[in-house]
Parts: C-alpha cells; sequence; structure tokens
DNA sequence: TTACAATATTTGTATATACAAATGTAAATT
DNA sequence: AATTTACATTTGTATATACAAATATTGTAA
C-alpha cells in the first residue's frame, strides 16, 4: 500500500505527514474488511468489542465505565452500544444493587455463541490483513507502536 | 502505547490480533488529537481532506469521481461532504460542460486561505504525535506500512 | 431512432457518532 | 437534616456515515 500511488500525487510528501495519511488509509482497509467480516452477524466493531470485554470479564459484570476505559468510544454512545447486545440477547444490564448509580453488565450465553462463531471470522480478516507480514516484522510494528 | 495496559488484560493477545487492536487504538489517539486541531475551524478530517485534495489539483477542476478514489470516504458522502465545503465558501461547483453528468470541484480563494492555516495546526498535531519517533523509525514504519 | 446499458452524481433512509445537558443517586459539608 | 458537590449513566440533538435506490445524461446496438 503505497501512499503516493492512492492519493495519486506526484509530490514528495514530508515524512511525519505521510506517516499520518498512511496510518489513515490502513486503519480504512482494516476497518473496512473487518466490518465486512462482522456484516453476517448484523453487529458492528464497536458492538463487537464490547462483547469480547465482556467476555474477558469471564462472568465478573462489567458497568459502564470500565467498558468505556478499555474502549475506543465515546460514553454516550457505551448506553446505546449495550442497548443494541441486550436488544439482541447478547448481553443483560441490571442496576447495581450496592450503588444504584452504577450498572451490571454481562454477555449471555447467546453472546457467547455467536461471539465464539465471531472470533472464527475475524481471525480469518487478521490473516488475510497480514499476510505479507513475517511475526519478527510484526514484532517491529508494534515495537514501533509503543512510541506513539 | 501499550495495548495490554489500555485494554486492561493481563492475558497475552496473539500476535496478529495485537496488532490489529493496536493500530486501531493508534487510529483513534490520532484521529482525535486531528479533529482536535481542526475544530476551531468548524470543519471534520474528511473536509479538510477534500480541500487538500482540490488544492493539489493546482487549478485544475476536479469532479467527484476523482475526489473519491483518492479519499477514504465513500461516494454517497462525497456529494454532501463538497456541499458543505461549498456552503462554507471553500469550494465552487459547476456542471461540466463536455458531460453534463459530471460536476468540476474547484477551491476558492478563501479556501486556500483557511487551508493554509489549517496546515499549520496540522504541521503542529503531527509533530505532536510522532515526537517519540526518529526520522529513521518513520522509515522504518512506513515500510512496514507497505506491507499492509 | 428507439431501446438498452453504462456512467456520474444525488437522494432517502437507517444507523452511528460527538458533544452538551439532564437525570438520578451517593457522598461530603455546613 | 438540609444543601452542595461529585459520580454514573442516560437522553437530546446535530452531524456523519453506509448502503441502496433514484435521477439524469451519454454511449451503443438492434
Amino acid at each position: 500500500m503505497n501512499v503516493e500511488a492512492i492519493i495519486k500525487t506526484d509530490k514528495k510528501i514530508p515524512l511525519r505527514s505521510r506517516t499520518i495519511i498512511h496510518l489513515m488509509l490502513i486503519h480504512n482497509k482494516v476497518s473496512e474488511q473487518i466490518s465486512h467480516a462482522l456484516k453476517p452477524f448484523g453487529i458492528s466493531i464497536q458492538q463487537f468489542n464490547v462483547l469480547r470485554i465482556l467476555r474477558g470479564q469471564q462472568g465478573k459484570p462489567a458497568n459502564l465505565s470500565t467498558l468505556n476505559e478499555r474502549m475506543v468510544s465515546k460514553m454516550s454512545n457505551t448506553t446505546r452500544l449495550v442497548d443494541k447486545l441486550i436488544k439482541k440477547g447478547y448481553a443483560h444490564r441490571i442496576v447495581c444493587t450496592s450503588n444504584r448509580r452504577k450498572v451490571e453488565i454481562t454477555i449471555t450465553q447467546e453472546g457467547l455463541k455467536v461471539l465464539s462463531e465471531m472470533d472464527i471470522e475475524m481471525k480469518k480478516s487478521e490473516q488475510e490483513l497480514l499476510v505479507n507480514f513475517t511475526d519478527l516484522e510484526l514484532e517491529q510494528l508494534n515495537h514501533l507502536f509503543n512510541k506513539f
């Protein structure tokens, strides 16, 4: 994926600008691929992420703030994201008894089931997206990512 | 930016999954910073990109397909993105005389003026975001990006 | 020359996101 | 105990995005 070819310019782009544009283009490719993989499940990337976080809780319920700090998305959406998962039967929400300001959100059996199916498709997408990388290169990439 | 710390897991994430998650987190940081920098101008990243493409045309008008193939966004939005730029007085649109299905879009003087102000802020954001990178590391990063 | 296909853009609609304000609850202060 | 402050979540609203369908124009073939 060559930046100049894609944005069709013959001008030399400064290194730092080029890096940011490159990142944007790659993100676009990646998120398109993932959205496509999740499409048959009728779920968005964000909803998928919330499901994964809930599973990661290993039965322990999560409240909205917890979800939010582990997510990419903004707080106000988290309520509605969870709404959608509940509507689909993949999550469950109860008001916390010890502190009624809080809510406790858990993943349902049905949620775990569909999530495991999604995992397979995600794994495929990851493989496809990263097919040109060796493990060493991915280690290098992650190492560089740490500098952001 | 360490993935495990951010998504607060103690489990080891497979290298390929980790890379994709890492990319998402970084994209989020970058786009937040850029949106913030553009905020005072009342313009979105996408609108900013269109303006830059128009400037890159060096006076030559661009049609929607051209804009679209150089952009990240989807076709149906391009019309409305341009609408917004026109409304702000930053772009101009006329129906192409040789082929009336096409439109010719150009950047206005006012557009060029505000764009040059935005460039300064963008440059600052890029510097801030990439402050931990040496030029060599950025070259390496761009090289790895080419494998996507 | 009429009909059909291809091209370029626009519009409709449903869903997603961002930001600010509102709600309800608990804790701290007077 | 009443008042204020802080916390956790929800709601309102404006804008953005995705996808499909519609519109308008041009090119092509019977």
